[in-house]
DNA sequence: CATAGAAACATGTACATACAAGTTGAGCGG
DNA sequence: CCGCTCAACTTGTATGTACATGTTTCTATG
């Protein structure tokens, strides 16, 4: 069935915008004057005058009376006294996302940027508002870390959009895969597997593993969790193996961790915890105390990202190093490049970290 | 001479932009329809339905066709899932500025808040730029830390403008004198004395003291650093007193202290820095070290904040504390407070911290 | 060739008319 | 009393006409 028709005044809108989207008409190019387009489209110029109202107050034009009526310059390209760079992070000041921002500011700082920061506390739709408010505004670039990023990418169409609009972005930590833009990330699954290959090669052959799957990188640190069992041809024991999602971080593994340490044979129980990040570790390593064992004696413990909760504790952990403060003046400085020497770049570009075991407290030699 | 006449669709917005500023229509209300606007005002419909498409288009209105057109929900009063405050510091990741966005963020999120935060670099222009970008979205309040705060404030219309729009703000660090909001403050010209007043009573009587006057923070050390020297009758060496600006504190500090410390007699050479802050504490004492003298046993120094830095040296400062945490926590609950009851609050509200003297190593008794 | 004025062109303001589409309320019939 | 239909009211779309105001181009004259 014949789909109903778009006003006019609508179907004009549309045909103008394509000939800005297509380059047919550039910024400052003069637009056929309101007769000429009434005169083209069979069209009223009241008409016509309503169509480019809307444009007008959307940005897309600027009138000047008696003169014409002119392409306006896309608002990131105009000159501003300081250009603004998003920053898009789970958190701001928890964690290792402190060291991200401060390696990003201080590059973007010395380059004459300004920082736009939101976080997205690991929510979807979080993810969603902090993106559509972010876009309000005229930004010359966007570092964002993804959202559960092992969940898809309902927010696609805000990503698309930047991609319209011609407003560079690259992804840390994780990137979603059908984006193709520059990312900045930490090879997960070799962090993974050095956790495991660690424990292995220090006599540990029960190995428990905790990964948050909702992620990309909770993902990968399980899948060379799991290479390594096979490297070293130890047999994967799939009950300890715990997924949980950022909801549960708190609940699950927990539970979990007191249920195998609770219940078992000492020659049943896993010797040691692979923690799929410091947090996680220092959560667990109070689960170990609570039920009056301890870490490394009667359990190692080994987390990642190194973060400052890794040597805050009595127990020093064992991590895996995350770059931190260079991964976030590196995406800085991909981000400049990409915004001042306006190279179109995907996801060829970018860095892969290698995350290096930092042996510290937490894991000995199964005696 | 009779002022020229506005558009007629102009003087009906302005009216009708009354009836909402006023409280004559409110939220939700139904306009008087097109045609009966046009009657009244004498106009034709078309000119009223053009001045309803704009009041419209800038979210004053909405309109349902065959129904009416209605007053619209200001934008920061409609439901949102996540509500969203604004943090406008100097710095993000920079100096104390962590330490209190961590002790807000951890307040906002605990209470379901998402948080913005941008940066000024200490300067007027970008301070209105943020606050521009700030006010695009719905926000739910603001944290300011004013910009050089002793040279005035020519961004007032973004400040009126926020009181205008019933959006919650209060200001740490310091408070634009002329805006009655809540301010959360360290007693500054209590810090200013206490570190002269700890260096008098270690004997010293030459008390060189730098101060960066384009805030009131600055101004306000001062202040209690001069009325130090009066409660303990040690005259005021004013060739010793430094002003500097935000833009000189690389330069004007660094080379008074040098000229200070090269060019006089020992007799005649200050025995003690007070310094504006820890950075410059750590910036003067490159400057002691670059002449071959030593602190504390050549000269003594301290600032205030006693940040990271102070005990980041091999000479440990010290200095002036300042609740960096708390004072983000408490600002990001006395926020909540406004938003949440809507109290409206003015400057009789807020919190003053006393600074406390943290003693370490840079300062020491004049043998 | 330069200048001034007029004509042409372009947008801005305003109104009138007509019809489409959606909502609401009144009246009538079962 | 309920349901249906129609009229009235309201916004939405579209066109035509008229005049105001600003800019550009062309023509005539010196």
């Amino acid at each position: 069935m014949k789909e109903k028709q778009l006003p006019k005044y609508q179907q004009l809108k549309q045909e103008i915008l394509s000939w800005l989207h297509t380059g047919r008409l550039k910024p400052n190019d003069q637009m056929p004057s309101e007769n000429e387009i009434a005169e083209q489209f069979l069209m009223s110029r009241q008409t016509v005058r309503q169509t480019f109202g809307e444009l007008e107050k959307e940005g897309w034009l600027y009138r000047m009376q008696g003169k014409g009526t002119f392409v306006s310059t896309p608002q990131t390209q105009k000159s501003r006294d300081v250009q603004t760079i998003g920053i898009l992070t789970s958190y701001i000041s928890d964690y290792i996302f402190p060291h991200i921002v401060r390696g990003a500011e201080a590059t973007l700082r010395a380059r004459g940027y300004r920082l736009l920061l939101s976080s997205t506390d690991n929510d979807k739709a979080k993810e969603r508002e902090s993106l559509d408010m972010m876009m309000r505004q005229p930004l010359s670039g966007l570092i964002i870390e993804p959202t559960k990023s092992a969940e898809g990418n309902p927010n696609l169409s805000y990503y698309l959009s930047l991609d319209y609009q011609h407003i560079p972005y690259l992804m840390i930590n994780e990137r979603y895969p059908e984006m193709n833009c520059p990312s900045l990330i930490v090879d997960d699954e070799d962090g993974g597997f050095k956790a495991a290959a660690h424990l292995i090669q220090l006599g540990h052959r029960r190995l428990a593993g905790f990964f948050k799957t909702d992620d990309l990188q909770g993902v990968n640190r399980l899948k060379g969790f799991i290479r390594a069992h096979h490297h070293y041809q130890i047999p994967l024991l799939p009950e300890f193996v715990i997924h949980y999602t950022t909801e549960e971080k708190r609940t699950k593994p927990y539970r979990s961790a007191l249920a195998m340490l609770e219940h078992s044979a000492a020659e049943e129980r896993p010797t040691a915890f692979v923690c799929y990040n410091d947090e996680l570790a220092i959560h667990l390593l109070e689960a170990v105390r609570t039920i009056g064992m301890q870490v490394p004696q009667d359990i190692s413990l080994i987390g990642f990202d190194d973060s400052n909760l890794a040597t805050a504790t009595e127990v020093k952990l064992t991590s895996l190093s995350h770059p931190k403060t260079e991964l976030g003046s590196d995406a800085a400085g991909i981000l400049i490049d990409m915004i001042e020497n306006k190279r179109v770049i995907g996801s060829e570009t970018g860095k892969v970290y290698k995350p290096e075991l930092v042996i510290r407290e937490s894991t000995i030699r199964i005696p």
